[in-house]
DNA sequence: ATTGACATTTGCCATTTGGCTAATTATAAT
DNA sequence: ATTATAATTAGCCAAATGGCAAATGTCAAT
């Protein structure tokens, strides 16, 4: 799941090699990031940001997003936010357009919905 | 100089230690990213961010990469919401675990840099 | 100046990252 | 299917990170 790319050119038209060199990291390393064998320092974070199209103050939502698979978004974890919107999030979101901060609700829905019926089997 | 926090109680209310316990760090790994003797992983990074009221892009200064400017809370999308977060929206999410309500983000920002992708050709 | 209470820095070292090269695996043509 | 070619993964290991404890530095009162 959690692939920056998803290989070939099926998904975004950037191979490993190619993002590794105009990163100036190496591919190999970069396959155990995308896998989450390796977590990359915050240098490395910062040379693949930019290939890949992230702005400065996208940075810190593509560690998050390297850093973690994407974690059941089904019946979530148990441990919940209390109700309490991380605030974080809540400033990336703001900088959003009306539409888009609906627009992802609705696609948080939708993914949720596409886990259930993959965990009923 | 962009140090996180000047010393004892002169700057800012804040010890490498208080830091240090509140992000999981420990005080003297702390000491030596802001000296520049170290430089910190993405997820230390991401750490220490919340506690310190999420300056996330003057940490990446801070860590010595990144120009050092504020947000700059526009680029992007034409019509903003004016940093506001809608109600709703943050109703929504606020009902998501942690986990979750980063995820979003983290996938909206790969949709955006897709979309930077297609339109850029 | 000395003491006491913290805050910061240093030394040491177990883990982890990240590059290089060699497998392995996928893709495209024959 | 077979082969040629490009992409991803695995093995190895030097270099860097990050924790802990000891050493050092700072400030406030005596």
């Amino acid at each position: 799941m959690g692939k920056i790319i998803k290989r070939q050119r099926v998904m975004v038209p950037l191979t490993l090699k190619e993002l590794a060199t105009k990163a100036g990291v190496s591919s190999s390393h970069l396959g155990r990031i995308e896998r989450g064998e390796r977590f990359p320092s915050a240098r490395t974070l910062v040379k693949i940001a930019k290939p890949l199209g992230f702005e400065e103050n996208e940075l810190f939502a593509l560690a998050g997003y390297l850093s973690r698979q994407i974690p059941a978004i089904a019946e979530g974890s148990p441990e919940y936010s209390g109700g309490q919107l991380d605030p974080f999030v809540a400033r990336m979101l703001a900088q959003e357009s009306l539409e888009v901060q609906r627009a992802v609700v609705g696609i948080l829905a939708v993914l949720k919905s596409i886990a259930r019926d993959m965990s009923a089997k």
